[in-house]
DNA sequence: AGGGTAACCTGTATGC
DNA sequence: TGCATACAGGTTACCC
């Protein structure tokens, strides 16, 4: 569920809840929400507790955050995981799935993993200079920069996707080419650039695809603004609050209703076992 | 190479 | 009320 804007919420969040927190305990009430470490539970347990917690980082949705050990906790909020800073006492959450209190400033509090699905998950994980010198956990080390890191390579980024012959949704979706798009965004942006989710990448101009990624960049920005995009109760920021861009959105999930440029009814379509949202009179396939 | 599919999970909405 | 089905923000593995 939580694409860019939403983890970006996330990571700000833990920047103001958890940096500079020492952590007194761990509590793993679900193994399965650890899928991303590897090791045992206990090993995770071990290797967090004592440490101190540094800046939250993020590269598409991965969010990371260094320990004074040298490691980090690594999260993925799959479709449904959340990160949550609960004072210490606080009535548990049906899914809570593991539970972390720190100290910061003489006062404790809890940072808690909650996630109904199961698709996310925490780990901890070492750090490796990746291609560019960037420091980054292993396991996110595949992952490309998304379109709001200032090292983003627009240029390079353009060549990879149009030396696609893939449907340009299916390309924007890959994570190792460009993070952070997911369901929802890629949908907005094809909207907003009038294109079919179907059209072979390597079609595009180059013009009309330097387009495309500048409407990525800006419905995440656009999205980052109102506070992410809530349908119900889980997607949430640290606090617990929705976000509000649901009701900006143009195309996904407003199936029947009028395209907002020519009031042709959108349509839901089937793609890759989920579905895309495209008005059929703007975003043709010829 | 890349598409289709399934697997990993729980919860909600809908229809009968 | 119960039951069956479809669907949901993601990622990865495997089979053609």
């Amino acid at each position: 569920m939580p694409e860019l804007p939403e983890v970006e919420v996330v990571r700000r969040g833990l920047h103001a809840a958890v940096t500079g927190g020492v952590v007194r305990s761990v509590e793993v009430r679900d193994e399965r929400a650890l899928k991303r470490h590897v090791g045992p539970a206990l090993d995770f347990v071990d290797r967090l507790e004592g440490e101190v917690l540094g800046e939250a980082r993020r590269r598409g949705k991965f969010l990371w955050v260094p320990m004074s050990g040298g490691a980090a906790l690594v999260a993925h909020l799959g479709m449904s995981g959340q990160l949550l800073a609960r004072p210490v006492g606080a009535v548990d959450e049906r899914q809570l799935r593991v539970r972390i209190r720190l100290e910061r400033g003489g006062a404790d509090r809890e940072l808690r993993f909650i996630d109904q699905r199961l698709f996310g998950s925490l780990a901890i994980d070492r750090l490796c200079v990746a291609g560019d010198d960037d420091v980054l956990p292993t396991q996110v080390a595949h992952i490309a920069r998304d379109p709001l890191d200032p090292l983003f390579d627009e240029p390079a980024v353009i060549d990879r996707m149009r030396a696609s012959t893939r449907g340009v949704k299916s390309v924007l979706l890959d994570q190792g080419i460009v993070s952070g798009v997911g369901n929802i965004y890629a949908d907005e942006a094809l909207w907003r650039a009038r294109l079919h989710w179907a059209r072979p990448a390597a079609s595009i101009s180059r013009a009309k695809v330097w387009e495309l990624l500048g409407h990525v960049r800006d419905v995440f920005l656009d999205a980052l603004a109102e506070g992410g995009t809530s349908f119900d109760a889980l997607y949430v920021n640290v606090n617990g609050e929705s976000g509000y861009f649901s009701r900006s959105l143009r195309a996904y999930g407003r199936a029947g209703e009028p395209c907002e440029r020519c009031g042709t009814p959108i349509r839901r379509e089937p793609f890759a076992n989920r579905s895309s949202y495209r008005c059929p009179r703007c975003q043709r396939l010829r």
